[in-house]
DNA sequence: ATTATCTATAGATCTATAGATAATGC
DNA sequence: ATTATCTATAGATCTATAGATAATGC
């Protein structure tokens, strides 16, 4: 589920890169600090980078902003893969994708912002947590971990509940992100048919730290 | 919890009273088409109204943006109020009220796409259905009807549940609203401690119908 | 007489591009 | 020689208001 970023064969790709990836990240300023009808030279500024350049990347504000969110989207969807590569139970690998994103909520604000922003595509894109929540949760029925009847409902649920809690952590920066996000996933493990016990087993299971740092 | 819209004192301050809402009620289709940057001008023609009366209302569009919402905000809590004045048991409150918000997600498309577009008033403001879930899971709790340690968190994830409903039902329209709504409802309830059996019981309480014309 | 609304527009702001410049490829 | 970037700006668009008009109050 994730791309290797090739590398760009010259000097000139890789500028050409740069200066793309600057027009994101500076988009993706705007949109965590809500402001997303800035107009294009206020963005090529913070890029760093010239008025026409932008017109060299993308054809519009929108176009760019998709982009953005589509960035954001992967990001999160390369940390998942990474920290989850190692455990087989697709229950486990639900949970810690869960609370793992709990803690991205609070250590890394902006993307947070930009996926709060965006919950529609957090929701159904093929990028980022859906499919991967939807493959677990498939597996996790077949494996008899889960009973789940409507797999697309309690997906929706699921995130839907993740989204109240990424509320809850921005707007309450005193609560502990950890401990919260583990009873959220508690509950919902519990929804999904897991019993109290095994649903707190794997929501106790070690997750590396540090970890957020791309 | 519901105000009485005091009828104004004289034609004049009728009319005025008859620009506003025109304007509110213009901003909300465009809020829930998702043009949120559309030009004044366009809003004023939607209703029906001249370019300069819209500053004899509002200083910017972000203000009648804001009262757009209020409005949708308000409407939805009476329709709840309405709707559960004669309910005992806040378990039974809560619960018919985020089944009438399933509903209300079907049958009034534009209202819930407001909803669903400003999802942090949904789950904060101080009106609309926040306000009145927070009074039931209290209330329910001293009732001895809901077992919930932390009653922000259970809020924040219960109307997170119901945005992923809301996103749901409006990507598939062909979804029984009813069901599908009284399902979540359930679930829900099951994760606020009361049995499967309590959870149906209250899920099952018949709601009037037709019931969304304001 | 008072108040709300309307029309018309000055001035501000923004987009998108043309044409010049700088960096890299070969 | 080619390609990306940069600067400067024409023209489009939008906001916010001034001043005129219409409706209501008394």
């Amino acid at each position: 589920m994730s791309e290797a970023g090739d590398l760009p064969i010259n000097r000139l790709e890789r500028r050409k890169q740069r200066t793309r990836m600057a027009l994101i990240k500076a988009a993706q300023s705007m949109i965590a600090e809500g402001r997303a009808n800035v107009p294009v030279l206020e963005i090529t500024q913070a890029a760093d980078v010239g008025m026409g350049s932008f017109y060299n990347h993308f054809e519009s504000k929108e176009q760019l902003f998709e982009a953005a969110v589509i960035d954001v989207l992967d990001t999160h969807g390369d940390v998942l893969d990474r920290l989850t590569a190692h455990i087989d139970d697709p229950a486990a690998v639900f949970a810690s994708s869960f609370r793992l994103t709990g803690r991205f909520f609070r250590e890394r604000p902006q993307e947070s912002r930009i996926l709060l922003a965006n919950w529609g595509a957090l929701l159904s894109s093929d990028r980022g947590l859906a499919p991967r929540a939807m493959r677990d949760i498939k597996a996790a029925v077949a494996a008899g971990r889960f009973q789940v009847e409507d797999p697309e409902l309690t997906l929706s649920v699921a995130a839907g509940a993740l989204l109240g809690l990424g509320y809850l952590l921005h707007s309450h920066p005193e609560r502990d992100a950890a401990t919260t996000a583990d009873a959220v996933t508690e509950d919902v493990l519990r929804l999904f048919g897991m019993s109290a016990e095994d649903a707190h087993e794997v929501c106790v299971l070690p997750l590396p730290d540090g970890v957020f740092q791309p």
